[in-house]
DNA sequence: CCCAATCTTAGAGTCTCTCTAATATTAGAG
DNA sequence: CTCTAATATTAGAGAGACTCTAAGATTGGG
């Protein structure tokens, strides 16, 4: 039960991955075709479909652990616990979590960060499947903290913090920590970010 | 010049709309063919993408008003104006804009609303157009409001406003004012969702 | 009434994605 | 090692969105 059937498809997951961005960034997103991904990997066109849904979603690839986190996250909250605190250590542990399949210095981690903000269809999809962690977020949110947040304040809330963190990170400037930018954009989302006049 | 031609073009560009949206509702969006939408409007296909680029297109016809609003709202926008009174400023005019081709209580608005909040394709797109209104929106308010904001933080401010409106107004309860609800959201994205600790 | 600009349309073709049926590969039992 | 059952791969047919080109129809102005 070792599974070198396990490997070989995880091998073939790889490859495809690997052929698709490479040729993404080669030829463009529009240019690429399916056959070519498959070609390039040494694989049938239709065995493409037997592992990614659709084109785009072999950008998307590994994402579902954020659901892993979020419920890790909440699983570990105290009745106690502000809410504030709470907003904070799920970003914190969301940022944290490594969801792709390759390190963050990898070429094509590279690769798939400018294609997810140039390509309108995959920052499309990015936007839809940060939405549904938003939700999800939201609705965690709203049954741990009672009776303090109702369902629409909890999904401003987390809809706020996650526009918010989209829109400043998209213009992130080199010259500043990544790190410390998540924490003071979360904690003005959370708090406000003018004094009531 | 007054224009038969251009009276023409409006109606068949209407037809088009009120067909795509009937037969949508209908039959789903999955299922309805762009050949079956040209048939119900009495044109053919290929008539149907000299109008609308592509499919999901024809839901969001009009839309562009909000860029017009936008540039509006900031051609009046006095030097001394607090940037919080801006933002709600602006707000309410984005929500004021009727950018739709029916009024608001006639059944293919309510059509497309539920369209938007249930295909995913269709909300995906309407996230980009959300995502879209809010850099405009960024862009605008860091040049106008000088040295106040820099581009990152202008970015996050408009995000997390918009971020929090689509999150709340996805959940509204139908007891509840939608402008109240909208001015509430928008004041808590301002100046902050919970007091700091 | 006619010419020129503009709209519509048919038709061919590409690409994504689906489905089905046939083939190949592997795991585990004998 | 061999056979069998499960699983993976594949070819092929086909629907549907979208593009492009060239031909045909309609309209505005002279």
């Amino acid at each position: 039960m070792a599974g070198l059937r396990e490997e070989k498809k995880r091998r073939t997951r790889q490859a495809l991955i690997e052929a698709a961005l490479t040729l993404f960034d080669e030829d463009g997103y529009d240019a690429t075709t399916v056959a070519g991904i498959a070609a390039r990997a040494g694989v049938s066109p239709a065995t493409f479909f037997n592992y990614f849904v659709t084109k785009e979603e072999v950008v998307f690839a590994d994402q579902p652990v954020y659901d892993e986190v979020l419920d890790e996250v909440f699983a570990t909250a105290e009745p106690a616990e502000p809410v504030a605190d709470l907003v904070k250590r799920t970003v914190h542990a969301l940022a944290g979590a490594d969801a792709w399949s390759f390190p963050l210095d990898h070429p094509l981690t590279v690769v798939r960060t400018r294609l997810l903000a140039t390509v309108p269809a995959l920052r499309a999809g990015y936007l839809l499947r940060n939405a549904a962690v938003g939700d999800r977020w939201a609705e965690k949110l709203c049954e741990t903290c009672a009776p303090q947040l109702d369902r629409v304040e909890a999904a401003a809330l987390t809809g706020a913090v996650l526009g918010a963190l989209e829109a400043a990170l998209r213009r992130l400037p080199g010259d500043r920590s990544t790190t410390e930018l998540v924490l003071d954009i979360v904690d003005r989302a959370v708090h406000g970010f003018l004094p009531r006049a």
